[in-house]
DNA sequence: GCTACTGTGATATTTCAGTAGTACAGTTGA
DNA sequence: TCAACTGTACTACTGAAATATCACAGTAGC
């Protein structure tokens, strides 16, 4: 199962489902032009309401993320930033968990590394660097 | 001003407000027994609502991070956590700031690098490290 | 053309989190 | 005792999210 929102984490269905939609593009493992399962088939394998994915569809779509072809589908958006991002993340993976190791080898819980980066990420964004 | 929670970023007010008085705890902004700013005060200064700062100090008080004491006040919990976390935190941020850098160099944006953390750390707390 | 799939759209309902206003209650010190 | 501070509790309003249900519309294959 590629998806899988949680209900019960507070965080809004069809926001974690975008989240997830997101990285499984820039992992790869969805690519270009490669069609996404239909809004109806999705929400019955997630238990959700079809107004849930219908929605993180469109928000995506509004993003430029997927292009939705009605009658046809929903489709990975074809651009080049997906190919160039699995490409940029070939290894970023085990950078990433290698910090966190670090992290937690001093100690700190999963929390405390989240809101580290998370201080840090902001100060990222209040310097100018805007979100992409 | 020590907090300051943005009212129009989507998280909940009492969330930030919690995140930031445990982020300054773990920095030593604020240490062990110290006393919090009253609740009136408090909400008088971020102009939000006593309820959000009362919800805010209930549950990190659930927590164990701060002690509620009724008609005295709220206080950093005397534990030695935080102490540690002290310590473990001098030299971690500039260890995270290099490693978002290393990211943003190859060209991630800093919505990509969150994602990238968020899965990681997702991951770890999925195989029974729960949260602290 | 028909069928079975796609996404679109509208509407009503329900639930719940967040926030707010206001009254209550404990603590402290003069 | 009183005043001024503390946190607590209750009630109510609001809006976002999710659900349910339905009708509509485009596409593809037979």
């Amino acid at each position: 199962m590629l998806f899988r929102p949680n209900p019960s984490s507070g965080v809004p269905i069809y926001l974690q489902l975008m989240e997830q939609v997101k990285h499984a593009i820039e992992t790869g493992a969805l690519r270009s032009g490669e069609q996404l399962p239909g809004i109806r088939p999705l929400a019955e394998e997630l238990v959700i309401n079809v107004n849930t994915v219908a929605k993180a569809y469109r928000e995506l779509e509004h993003e430029g993320v997927i292009e939705l072809r009605h009658g046809s589908g929903a489709f990975v958006s074809e651009n080049a930033r997906a190919e160039k991002l699995a490409d940029a993340l070939r290894g970023t993976r085990s950078m990433v968990a290698a910090a966190i190791e670090r992290l937690r080898a001093r100690g700190l819980t999963i929390d405390e590394i989240r809101r580290l980066f998370e201080a840090e990420l902001a100060r990222l964004s209040r310097r100018g660097q805007r979100r992409g």
